[in-house]
DNA sequence: TGCCAGGCCCTCTTTAGGGCCTT
């Protein structure tokens, strides 16, 4: 059964490429519909988080002072993540930064993200926000802790995730519904979401998997 | 109190503009 690794980091800013920086970053692996492993940390970049961000996240200068130096954490949870397909919400941002960090450690991005942001947007057209609280909300799902920290957040998008995977099995009478598909599924036009998976579908009503570029996201 | 971006999506569109979403 296929794991994927559900990320989320908190920043010091929104852009990588104008000097901002990872403050804390999660990484949740689900399997089988369940949650079955979890890394977390705080990092120490030597950047100094902007006020308005302290009081966002709740992340202080004097939080990540006493965290691990980046380079460490950023190892870490490469080497736990290791070559699993990954999920964000609104997976540009967090892509960006997880390709900028790991960067600075020499190493590169080898799998596809799935933007659960995306995904939700074709599944649930209608929603009057795709916020990721607001789908949490809307979904009738558990809020996993306080919103802008990266554990909370990055299991919240792993119970999106689920729920989209359940609602497409229940709507069009599938088995599973993998990363290759969800991949699929945040790329197709808007409206044409039965198109695309009756055409992602065999013979043997298993969706069809197939590799993506990295720039597909 | 957000500014910096960029991809997506909608519309009073397509030779464009603006809102959403992430921190």
């Amino acid at each position: 059964m296929e794991t994927m690794a559900v990320i989320d980091f908190e920043t010091t800013g929104l852009m990588p490429a104008y000097g901002d920086r990872a403050t804390e970053i999660a990484a949740v692996l689900v399997r089988d519909g369940q949650i079955v492993d979890r890394y977390h940390s705080l990092m120490n970049t030597g950047h100094r988080i902007p006020p308005f961000i302290e009081h966002l996240t709740g992340i202080t200068n004097a939080m990540v002072r006493k965290a691990p130096p980046a380079e460490q954490v950023m190892a870490e949870v490469a080497d736990f993540v290791g070559t699993l397909p990954l999920v964000a919400h609104n997976a540009s941002f967090d892509r960006k930064f997880w390709d900028a960090e790991l960067e600075r450690i020499d190493r590169r991005r080898s799998q596809d993200f799935v933007c659960s942001m995306l995904v939700a947007k074709r599944v649930f057209p209608q929603a009057p926000s795709y916020k990721l609280g607001a789908l949490i909300d809307l979904a009738g799902l558990p809020a996993a802790g306080r919103a802008h920290r990266a554990l909370a957040d990055a299991e919240m998008a792993t119970h999106l995730t689920l729920h989209l995977q359940r609602e497409l099995m229940q709507r069009f009478g599938l088995s599973s519904v993998p990363h290759a598909l969800l991949g699929r599924i945040q790329k197709t036009p808007k409206n044409q979401l039965e198109q695309c998976v009756k055409r992602s579908i065999t013979s043997t009503g298993r969706p069809v998997s197939a590799p993506m570029r990295c720039s597909d996201v």
